[in-house]
DNA sequence: ACGAAATCTGAACATTTGTTCATATGTTAT
DNA sequence: ATAACATATGAACAAATGTTCAGATTTCGT
């Protein structure tokens, strides 16, 4: 296996220079995070490592809705839906109320949008890929 | 089934009130995000979705390391290690530079920290649970 | 050049995850 | 009450994921 690499991954300096990680200021962290610590920051980002999951809440974004409705609009399974809902409730990333045989569901804090304008922007940062 | 739930998933209202979503101002998500466009948040998300990957993180958040130490320091196997880096570079997470028969790793930008804090906030939180 | 050291890679395997399908629960209307 | 509607739940199965293990690279020391 010769010739061309995936194109990523080309050392940004090998050469004997200084770091190429510059901390603009303090971490948050200052050490190597507990398993039990880690396990919870997994557990939170994994929830919003599902592309229907975004989907879901992209929808919600734009205002309180049905759990039918909100299946129509993301094209799912009203089934699945409620099974990903159940996720999200959980994670405290939606919040609910109930209207006669319905349940409107809708975003529960901003933190959503801070975390996607973040993701956002990382993704959109230069850096060959 | 019936006595004591999860505890958790108690409707905020089940009145006929106003919603229970008060987004603060303009969401940076206009519309229901496109498949494609939540597959990109869903991997990046996922990537972070790992408690090891973490915890590899925060220990190069203290400072450049090499794979063998990093290895070490979050105790795994340095294959896995190695694994998990080449996810880690490939989502431009970290950066890395060749030291003779090392490999030096460290953070690439600031984006991980801001992710930290926002999903510490966000689990910090009150809300039952 | 040779062997040791450091890192990377691929296949295999066990675990986790998300959907579907069938069914249960709860609510409204007649 | 009964039927129809809306949502939730559990088991089951397919797909994705992370580790281990063996082997491939690459670089240093002598």
């Amino acid at each position: 296996m010769v010739g061309d690499r995936p194109s990523i991954d080309k050392p940004h300096l090998d050469a004997a220079d200084q770091p190429t990680c510059g901390h603009s200021a303090a971490s948050p962290v200052a050490e190597i995070l507990s398993l039990e610590k880690a396990q919870r920051m997994a557990e939170f980002f994994g929830v919003l490592g599902d592309p229907n999951r975004w989907r879901i809440l992209s929808a919600l974004a734009l205002g309180e809705m049905r759990v039918g409705d909100l299946a129509a609009a993301v094209e799912m399974s009203e089934s699945a839906v409620s099974h990903q809902l159940r996720i999200l409730r959980t994670t405290r990333l939606v919040s609910y109320r109930k209207r006669g045989r319905n349940v409107l569901y809708c975003l529960k804090d901003d933190h959503v949008f801070n975390l996607y304008r973040e993701a956002s922007e990382h993704l959109d940062e230069p850096g060959e890929e």
